[in-house]
DNA sequence: CCAAAAGTGTTATGCTTACACCCATGC
DNA sequence: GCATGGGTGTAAGCATAACACTTTTGG
C-alpha cells in the first residue's frame, strides 16, 4: 500500500506527513542456528529501563533510505559481524503497550545462519557494550517486551517451512553429511526421526548433489559430503 | 521489537523518540470474497497524485492508541461496514521509494468474506466521494503503488493457507452446501477438483456438521446444509 | 577386537487420484 | 419426461512409517 492512504489521504485537501501520527518502527531480528544439536537464538542483555536485567531480541531503527530487510542485514551484520545470510520477515508487532516508553511497531526478521561461521566470527555485543548469548529456544531466560512470543511464533514458522521449502540447509555449510541434516531436521522438529526413511525421503527430491567426498571425523566410519542443488524444489 | 532499540537505544545515554527517523505507517486492508464463481478484490479508485485514475487497496494511518488488527478492523468497517471479519496479518511493504511523496511502510492484512455480507450492506466509498468496486484477482486493472505484488503475495497466501487451515469456511455463511464449499476451494486453486474425492476428504476431518436440511434452490434434487464445527481440525 | 557412527531394504498401511452412473427436484 | 445439479464406490499407485543388521573407520 504504499500509503493506502486512499481513505485517510484521499478525504484530506492536502497531504503532509507530519498532520498524521507517527508511531516509532524498528527492526528485529531473531538469529538462529543449531550448536550442539541444539537450536539458539542470540539475545542481548538490556542494562536500562524498561526489562533492565531482561535479554532481548537485538534490533534497531530503520533508516529513513534503507529497506526493511536492508535494516535487517545492518542489524544482523553489527551483531555477528556476517553478511549475506538467508533472512525472511516474520511478522510486525504493533500492540500500544507493548514498549512502556511509547508506541513502536516492530517488523521482526529471522536469520539462519550456520553455526560454523559463528566460530570464524565471534558475537560481539554490536556497538556497545552489552552482554550477547546464545540461548536454547527451548531453555530461555525471561525475555524483555512481548519477545516470548515472537520466539514462539518463530518456531512455528519455522517448523511449517521446513516441510514444504528448504529452508533447513541455512542452518548448514555448503557440504555437509546426511546425519547433520537430519540433526537440523530433529532439531527444530524437536523429535527423532527414523534414519532410513528421511534418507530415502531426502535423496528421493534430488536436491542433493554427492560432492564424492566423505568427511572424516571421529574413530567411525566416514559419512558422504553432499551439497544442496539450489535448481530443485522442496524438501 | 519492542523497540528492540536495544542496540539504538542502549547505546543512547537517553531515549527520546523524535531523535530517530520516523516513516509513515500504514494499514491496509485486502478485502478478498466470492461472487459468481469468482475471487474478487476490493479496489477504490484514486482521485488524485500519485497514481491518480489507477486501483487500489483501501487502507489508512493507525491511531496511536489503536492495535494493528484493530486498525484493519476499521478500515474494514469504513469501506464495507462490516465488523467481526476474519482477518489476517499478511506482510509489510516497506521499500523506500514505493510511495513518491514520503517514506511510507504499511502493514497489510487481508479479510475473507462471505459475500451474502455484501449484498446486505453495500460497499460505499468510506467516508469520500471515491469510487469502490470489486475486481477478480485474475482480471486486474492498473494498480497503484506496488499494490499488484501484494495481491500477488496474497494469492500465494491464500492457496497456502488454504491447504492447512479451516480459512476456505470463511468465505461462506454459517450453513452451506459442499458444492458451495468446492467452488471456493476451485477458485482459490484455480483448477477444477473431482467432487467425489472432495467429499470424502472434507468429510473425513469430521469438521463439517450435517444441519439436517437442505437447500432447495432451481429445479434440481435439493442439496444437504452443512455447518462448520469450529471445535476440530484441518480441511 | 571394540566402539562409534554410516549406510542399507522390505513390508503394511493410509492417502491420493482417476473414473461414471443414478437420484431428486421443478417445469 | 427432460434438464439440472446432488449424491455415491472402487481400484491402482504412491507416500509414509515401522523395523535391525552390516560396514568402515580409529584406537
Amino acid at each position: 500500500m504504499a500509503t493506502s492512504d486512499t481513505t485517510a489521504e484521499e478525504s484530506a485537501a492536502t497531504y503532509r506527513a507530519e498532520d498524521y501520527p507517527r508511531p516509532s518502527v524498528t527492526v528485529d531480528v531473531v538469529i538462529l542456528t543449531v550448536i550442539d544439536a541444539d537450536l539458539r537464538v542470540l539475545l542481548v542483555k538490556r542494562g536500562r529501563w524498561p526489562y533492565a536485567g531482561h535479554w532481548a531480541i537485538p534490533g534497531g531503527f530503520i533508516n529513513m533510505d534503507e529497506s526493511l530487510e536492508a535494516a535487517a542485514q545492518r542489524e544482523l551484520k553489527e551483531e555477528t559481524n556476517l553478511s549475506g545470510i538467508y533472512l525472511e520477515q516474520l511478522y510486525t508487532f504493533g500492540n500500544p503497550g507493548r514498549d512502556p516508553r511509547t508506541r513502536v511497531i516492530t517488523v521482526v526478521y529471522y536469520a539462519l545462519i550456520d553455526s560454523a561461521l559463528i566460530a570464524s566470527s565471534p558475537v560481539r555485543a554490536a556497538d556497545d557494550a552489552a552482554e550477547a548469548a546464545w540461548y536454547s529456544l527451548y531453555d530461555l531466560p525471561a525475555l524483555a517486551f512481548d519477545h516470548d512470543q515472537i520466539l514462539d511464533y518463530t518456531l512455528q514458522r519455522l517448523r511449517g517451512k521446513l516441510e514444504y521449502t528448504t529452508i533447513g540447509f541455512q542452518l548448514l555449510p555448503d557440504e555437509f553429511t546426511l546425519s547433520e541434516l537430519q540433526a537440523v531436521y530433529e532439531v527444530i522438529q524437536h523429535r527423532r526421526l527414523d534414519k532410513r526413511n528421511f534418507r530415502r525421503k531426502v535423496l528421493s527430491t534430488n536436491i542433493l548433489q554427492d560432492t564424492g567426498r566423505t568427511k572424516m571425523e571421529g574413530s567411525h566410519r566416514p559419512a558422504r559430503l553432499y551439497r544442496f542443488d539450489p535448481a530443485a524444489r522442496q524438501v
